[in-house]
This record gives C-alpha cells, sequence and structure tokens, in this order.
DNA sequence: CGGCCTATAAGC
DNA sequence: GCTTATAGGCCG
C-alpha cells in the first residue's frame, strides 16, 4: 500500500538532504508568524493550481476533476488567420500535468461523452504548435457530442466573428458543476466520473466574452453564460443562456478580469446581436467544410443530396466550393489513371 | 466547424 | 504475434 504518490516520495528522498530542501524549509519557517510553530516544516498542501501558460491560451488546472477550471484566450482578426489543421492534431495528456492527475484518452473512449475543447482548435489556425497544445487534455472535458458539434459550436463561431466588429476579444470557458433540488428539497451537486482516472462530467459549460470596440477606447462589453452539458436545438437563443457575471463568479468560484473597471461595462447582448448562426447558415457552412475535405466526386454528390433533404438550396458561395473541389477531384484522378 | 471509428501500416 | 501510430471515412 502506497502512502504517497511516487512523485512525492522520490521528491523527498531525493530531495531532503539538498540545498534546494534547506532553502525552501527556510522559506516555510520564515512565513511562520506563530514563534515555535511550524506548521509548514514538510510543506504544505499543494493543489498544482498555478496558471499554465501555453502558445495561444492559459489555463487553471484541477487536479480533483481531471479538467480545466477555467481556459482564457485573447482572439483578434489577424489572431485568427493562418492554416493549421485538426487533422493533424491529437488529444494526448497534457506533458506538464502529473501522471496521477491526468486524464488519458481511454477515460473518454466509449464514455458516452465527447473531448470538448476549452480552448478552440478552431482559434489557432495561426499556428500548428498553438493548435496541438489545445488538443492537451488539461484543456478538455467531457461534453454531450450534440451540445459539442451544435451550439457550443455556433457558440464559437460567434466569438470568432466578433473580431469582425471588435478589434480584441477576451474569452474565458469552463466547467461548472450545478446543484439539483433532489425530491426532498435539498440542494445537492451531482456529476458522473468517467474512466479509470475519473474525469468528471460538468452538469453546465460557461463562457465570458470580453470585446472592445477599438484598441483606443475605453468602451467594453461583456456577456457571460452558462449552458446545459446537453443538446440544444435551433429553437434557442444565446441570450436564454446569458447570466450576470456576478451570478457566475459566485457559482463558479472566479473572478473574471479582476484587473477590469467594471463600472464602464456594457451588455453584449445590448452592444452586439448575440446572435448565433441559423439552420440554414449553420448548414451551409458545414457542408462547405466537408466539400473541402472530400475526396471523391460521389462524397461531394452526397453532400449536396443531403443539403437539398434538409430543405436548403446551395448559396453561390457554395456552389462555388462544390466546382472547385469537383474540378480538383476529376484533376486528381486522371493524373492517378496516368501513372 | 465540432467530433468518432476503423482499416491499414509501422513498430516491437 | 501483438500493439500502436496514422490516414481517411463518416456524422452532426
Amino acid at each position: 500500500m502506497m502512502l504517497f504518490s511516487v512523485r512525492f516520495i522520490s521528491g523527498f528522498v531525493f530531495g531532503a538532504g539538498s540545498g534546494v530542501a534547506a532553502l525552501k524549509l527556510f522559506y516555510y519557517e520564515e512565513q511562520q508568524t506563530h514563534t515555535g510553530s511550524s506548521i509548514g516544516r514538510f510543506g504544505l498542501p499543494e493543489s498544482g493550481a498555478e496558471s499554465r501558460y501555453y502558445t495561444n491560451h492559459v489555463l487553471l488546472y484541477d487536479q480533483t476533476h481531471r479538467t480545466p477550471r477555467w481556459v482564457a484566450e485573447h482572439l483578434s482578426s489577424t489572431r485568427l488567420l493562418g492554416e493549421a489543421n485538426r487533422k493533424q492534431c491529437k488529444f494526448r495528456p497534457d506533458p506538464s500535468v502529473p501522471e496521477l492527475f491526468t486524464a488519458h484518452n481511454e477515460d473518454y473512449l466509449k464514455s458516452g461523452w465527447s473531448r470538448g475543447h476549452m480552448a478552440p482548435a478552431g482559434d489557432n489556425k495561426s499556428s500548428e504548435q498553438a493548435m496541438a497544445e489545445t488538443f492537451y487534455l488539461s484543456n478538455i472535458v467531457p461534453q454531450n457530442y450534440e451540445n459539442n458539434a451544435g451550439f457550443w459550436n455556433r457558440l464559437e463561431m460567434y466569438c470568432r466573428e466578433l473580431t469582425e466588429r471588435f478589434s480584441d476579444v477576451w474569452v474565458v470557458s469552463g466547467p461548472l458543476m450545478k446543484p439539483q433540488i433532489t425530491d426532498d428539497g435539498k440542494k445537492t451537486v451531482s456529476y458522473q466520473l468517467i474512466g479509470k482516472d475519473e474525469v468528471a462530467v460538468p452538469t453546465h459549460l460557461y463562457k465570458v466574452i470580453l470585446a472592445q470596440k477599438d484598441p483606443s477606447s475605453d468602451a467594453l462589453a461583456v456577456g457571460a453564460f452558462v449552458v446545459p452539458n446537453a443538446p440544444i436545438g435551433f429553437q434557442h437563443q444565446l441570450q436564454e443562456f446569458q447570466v450576470s457575471v456576478c451570478d457566475l463568479e459566485r457559482e463558479s468560484g472566479l473572478v473574471f478580469f479582476p484587473a477590469l473597471q467594471k463600472q464602464q461595462l456594457s451588455d453584449l447582448c445590448t452592444v452586439d446581436s448575440c446572435q448565433l448562426m441559423d439552420f440554414r447558415r449553420f448548414s451551409l457552412y458545414i457542408s462547405s467544410r466537408k466539400m473541402q475535405s472530400a475526396n471523391s466526386v460521389y462524397r461531394l454528390e452526397k453532400i449536396l443530396a443531403e443539403l437539398q433533404e434538409a430543405g436548403i438550396a446551395p448559396d453561390e458561395h457554395l456552389k462555388q466550393i462544390y466546382q472547385q473541389r469537383r474540378t480538383e477531384l476529376e484533376r486528381r484522378q486522371d493524373t492517378n489513371t496516368h501513372t
């Protein structure tokens, strides 16, 4: 039976006699204000809750839940440009998270939950390194499939769209465990744990969006949203999930943008539309992305047929993509038969 | 854009 | 022989 983690034991054994350990001990004793007491004599508990910095995002990891507590990003129109491809990336444990506290891909596989990015891959096309880092499981939470591909996806798209109307957009995203009222009237927090590492499935996901009109002005707009970790259809508006920043702070135990002068803030959904893509626009967009990665004319036709079946006529932009991809595929087929 | 699954190849 | 890494097909 192990009394402590292997990491702790090895750290103790190899560090005990060293100057570093002596220095640490001295530091702990310096912090004691009670003479004669030395609570931290052998060190005080560590939670690993320091901010972790990556190429294009910053996060606080929760070693208990094996998910982030928050993930912060800064978006702008130029930062979103690039050609990095998510197909080149793969989900993997964050090398900076201790093995004892990390999630693994096996936890998610066949769990009934998808691996949901907090800092989206789509915000990191500017750099393959930046995108690869968003696939670290430190940036991932167990998320409902439909929610991830649907409503949450459209919310992420809306954040990127904001950079067309605001020079700078800051986004903080993370999981939330909201209490339920049980039959006996008691407030209870309940959530599933998946896999051998017992990754916590959040009941909700939150996103706080701060947008600045232009770098020279003080005009800032903020919006906070709490979305159930469940399928959400096109009949629902983003505003239905808006909450006050204050309420979210109380629920999450976090203070967002603490350096901000909150009195000069306006409401994002008053200044901007808070309108996510509707069914038609979303379907057209998804179809265009599928066409661009289609590898056969048959597949190309199928995407078009499915769209028609949904009652959506292709717009000019999609027709253009269709034609372009079709000629590419036919040319490729042609060269293959000649070699 | 957001994902998963599987067939095949590469590696031990 | 088995396991692991990669590429491509598929769906919402």
